[in-house]
DNA sequence: GCCGTTTTCGGCCCGACTGTTTTCAGTCG
């Protein structure tokens, strides 16, 4: 079994990772973390490159020597390198590298110097005093590493982009009450749209002498604060979450706009060619020498460097500023291009609000259609419905289609895909429909194979429209069952069926890298919110964002279709 | 280890903050 490009990527993470501590070259440790994102973000699998006899060494970063390594990896599942290097040092410092304020100089010197090779060690070397005693350290890093000892058994939390934007809504809304407050903007990771974000990154502006560090560091929601600059302070919230305030002049926002949004691969490119044209890029603008070409808006520092404006979303060095240099970047799909909402449930299964409600709401976001799509019968926790009451419903959504104006709702259902492929529910009465969207709830642990033509098999099906939630994962909460997408995309693809890129902010399933790959591959996709209340279609734009992580643009998107071209899509021609 | 319209060798993004120092190293973002 071929390792998968993430599974490779984790290797060279581990291998740079064990190099830093050993205290190799620094260059050399960065080309293998580079080759390991840019192996993540290929839309196509390392084995099936390598097994085409493809070039490697085409792919930016990649060179003669890491594509000779991808090659062994793929061949014999093993990269010796990392090999020799586990032989050398316990992979268990790797741990410690966890731990704020510990990095690869520090590791190093804890374990040559006092042996330290797990956290535990750690913590006994601290409570004893040993570690201030070490030259380098003294007594608060000994402190500081007690304080953090716990976070890392616990592993580094990673919060929902969601759950972000409440924190971050109300954090503002306190900050707004600063007098001399001018822009407030979220940059990080938050603004280019990732799933989850591990800190919050606000930037302001202010007019004159602002107490806005004050006020930042006085809120309520304060458990500590970290640090405390003229330009910078961070706390800690309650829940644990970290926050960073920089209070930037008002001519240099843009700059530092760009370059707290990251990511610190694009930055690092952008920063590399700045330097190629003789200009100096930091937080406080574009420099020629001592000349200040910009710095006020963001757009301003990439046109300096003559790239077109790229978007946050686009910021995660996966060949945006080669594609801005030559000017192919993607027109991404946007929020207002959506038409409708293929997947919703209703209160006739697990849903909370009826028919014209969830109707009315669809129409309030400017939508033409929405699709009703509650669970079958096997999902009986759901109280899905079987054909009786699905009759039912058809009927009630038929007469309500008579008094709606200006929305249209689809007859649908997200029928289970059973462990054999088959649908939950009779072909006579899926065929009355106007879509199906299709789902694997149960039985999860299948090997790849089995699950993957559990899929395939379901597809066969002449009333399958949409694969919903393709992967199964919950963030932070459940691993995505084990499925050949690749596959799967190319089947879709050639039937005429259509893959779900599900916009709940804890599943967002497809991801952005998979998202990568149906563009690469051509499938058909849709966009949908799996809303389970009227406020949930406003989920769209989690979705939306998704989409544009992956680079697609409009016209791969089904439902930005008006409906009549909707309805061919769906017939499967 | 990668890369090249200044270079096949010699570069490789840049600044704030902290702690341990007394001019700087390490870490972080």
């Amino acid at each position: 079994m071929a390792l998968s490009n993430s599974e490779i990527a984790d290797l060279f993470d581990e291998l740079a990772d064990l190099l830093d501590i050993e205290g190799e070259n620094p260059y050399k440790v960065r080309a293998y973390r580079n080759a390991a994102r840019i192996i993540r973000s290929l839309p196509r699998s390392l084995a099936e490159m390598v097994a085409a006899g493809e070039d490697l060494t085409r792919l930016p970063g990649i060179g003669e020597r890491i594509a000779r390594k991808i090659e062994t990896v793929v061949k014999t599942g093993k990269l010796p390198q990392l090999e020799q290097a586990l032989a050398r040092t316990p992979p268990t410092l790797l741990q410690l590298l966890r731990i704020e304020g510990l990095g690869p100089k520090r590791v190093k010197a804890l374990f040559g110097a006092l042996d330290i090779r797990t956290l535990e060690d750690l913590e006994r070397a601290a409570r004893s005093g040993k570690i201030r005693q070490l030259p380098g350290f003294g007594p608060k890093i000994e402190a500081l590493i007690l304080k953090h000892l716990d976070q890392a058994l616990e592993g580094e939390r990673r919060y929902l982009r969601f759950e972000a934007e409440s924190i971050a809504t109300a954090l503002i809304a306190h900050l707004r009450q600063a007098p001399g407050i001018d822009r407030i903007e979220v940059a990080g990771s938050y603004r280019r749209w990732r799933e989850t974000v591990g800190d919050l990154d606000i930037l302001v502006t202010v007019q004159g002498d602002s107490p806005v560090m004050e006020r930042f560091v006085a809120y309520e929601g304060v458990a500590e604060v970290l640090s405390r600059g003229g330009t910078r302070s961070s706390i800690r919230l309650r829940n644990g979450m970290q926050v960073d305030l920089r209070v930037v002049a008002s001519e240099s926002f843009g700059a530092a706009l760009q370059y707290f949004t990251g990511s610190k691969a694009h930055n690092i490119e952008i920063r590399t060619l700045a330097v190629k044209q003789g200009l100096k890029i930091n937080e406080y603008g574009v420099f020629r020498g001592e000349k200040r070409l910009a710095g006020e808006a963001e757009r301003d520092v990439y046109a300096c460097l003559g790239l077109a404006y790229i978007v946050p979303e686009l910021r995660e060095g996966r060949g945006e500023v080669e594609a801005a240099l030559e000017n192919r970047l993607p027109r991404l799909v946007e929020l207002a291009d959506i038409r409708g909402d293929l997947h919703a449930h209703t209160q006739d299964t697990d849903g909370r609000d009826d028919l014209e409600t969830m109707a009315q709401a669809a129409k309030a976001l400017g939508y033409e259609y929405l699709a009703i799509t509650d669970h079958s019968r096997r999902v009986t926790v759901a109280r899905g419905l079987d054909e009786k009451r699905l009759r039912a419903q058809m009927e009630a959504i038929d007469a309500l289609n008579e008094r709606l104006e200006g929305i249209t709702l689809l007859k649908g259902i997200e029928v289970d895909i059973l462990e054999d492929g088959t649908l939950d529910l009779p072909d006579t009465v899926l065929k009355d429909l106007d879509l199906r969207v299709c789902s694997v709830h149960y039985r999860f642990n299948l090997s790849k194979r089995k699950q993957t033509e559990r899929i395939l098999r379901a597809m066969d099906n002449p009333y399958f429209n949409i694969l919903a939630h393709p992967t199964g994962r919950l963030i932070n909460k459940r691993r995505p069952y084990a499925i050949d997408l690749p596959r799967i995309m190319a089947a879709a693809k050639e039937r005429g069926c259509l893959l779900e890129i599900n916009a709940q902010p804890e599943r967002l399933d497809l991801n952005d890298e998979h998202c990568l790959m149906a563009r690469d591959l051509g499938v058909g996709l849709v966009v949908s919110t799996d809303a389970h209340t009227a406020t949930g279609l406003q989920l769209m734009r989690y979705g939306v964002a998704q989409a544009r992580r992956g680079w697609l643009e409009k016209a791969q998107i089904v439902n930005t279709l008006p409906l009549a071209q909707l309805r061919k899509v769906l017939a499967r021609p």
